[in-house]
DNA sequence: GTCTATATGGCGATAGAC
DNA sequence: GTCTATCGCCATATAGAC
């Protein structure tokens, strides 16, 4: 049935745009509908109601957010290198999705039991980025710390310009636009010299 | 009258409660005169509005959080002192205002033309953290990258692991609260580790 | 200033025709 | 599967007594 999945898709697309720009609670379904080009009643007809149709659209934005930077921990590459590997892989992904971070971070607290179910529904396996900086065949300074500092630290330089942009546009990029891209399409290699600084003596 | 700014305050401090853990849309009048232990209508006796109490709110918070640190940044200090500083500053600030971050992060997009108007009635001076890493009266080797590189990198490992903090929480530390909480407590060195190693050759 | 009671509008959800 | 029409509730906001 060509027309069901293309129907479907197209509200799930349009749910996306939405719940990105308002969030769960600011969205309205009616937007959504516009969005879709369809009426508001389909909605229900596809998902029961608004709690689902966010619900699908949280798991397959973190699924998809998961999913696209496993490969890069699993490369067989010194550590410096993955390190940088990583961090090249995580941005160009962040980059064609530029509203996931902040979207993830304030929906979070809203339903931390979710966020639990789409992690056992599918097998996530986050302690591989750990292991990128927990591997001690290679010499490096970082013994005294847990490992997790690291990746912390790396997914907070990567994250943090998108998930606060507006904020930082303004208060250091006077609200200009470009510039703050200019910016951000510089930051790729300033991270990967920074963590290779971070990782040696 | 002492009654009045009583009450104004205890309807302010509720506000900020239940607006730090709903965000704006998905907080209810009725449950921020229950956390104040007032009625319903005294709300817009006081506040004409929910959107004015909110913005009175959002203000209060994104001054409060601005100026906090601004002490740090006028310090008489050499570079990686005053690095030094910044860090600590502005990590015990946020300890004692853990879920500022994120919530200032999720109201951003909602209306980033208020966010501009409450830069505009204060006269903050951003720029002087730029400053700090701009500084060219001391040897480093960053004059390649934008001093804001360093800005974002040292704003980004500091305020992540609290926006962030429930799904660091659940995908590093298996949801232990307790183990997260000393994560956080070793953080502090760590950055300010990092930092001077990002600062020197 | 503070309360109770009520108006008003909007939103999620459903019924039912096609 | 898709639409129009409508229900029923709930949240913001106001009126008005005290």
């Amino acid at each position: 049935m060509k027309k069901d999945i293309s129907t479907e898709e197209k509200i799930l697309e349009a749910a996306r745009q939405v719940f990105y720009r308002k969030g769960m609670d600011g969205a309205r379904m009616q937007e959504i509908a516009d969005e879709a080009g369809i009426n508001k009643a389909l909605l229900h007809y596809y998902f029961r109601s608004k709690e689902k149709l966010f619900e699908a659209v949280f798991q397959e934005v973190i699924k998809g957010f998961f999913r696209s930077i496993e490969k890069a921990l699993y490369a067989e590459l010194p550590l410096t290198e993955k390190a940088e590997y990583v961090v090249d892989r995580y941005i160009t992904m962040i980059e064609s999705n530029p509203f996931v971070p902040q979207f993830i971070i304030s929906e979070i607290n809203r339903n931390p039991q979710m966020l639990r179910n789409v992690m056992m529904s599918e097998k996530f396996t986050p302690q591989s980025l750990v292991d990128v900086f927990g591997n001690p065949d290679v010499e490096n300074h970082l013994f005294k710390f847990d490992p997790r500092q690291m990746v912390i630290s790396l997914l907070g330089m990567v994250i943090f310009p998108y998930a606060a942009r507006n904020l930082i546009q303004m208060i250091y990029f006077d609200g200009d636009e470009a510039e703050y891209s200019k910016f951000l399409s510089e930051r790729k290699e300033f991270v990967k010299t920074m963590i290779i600084k971070m990782l040696t003596a």
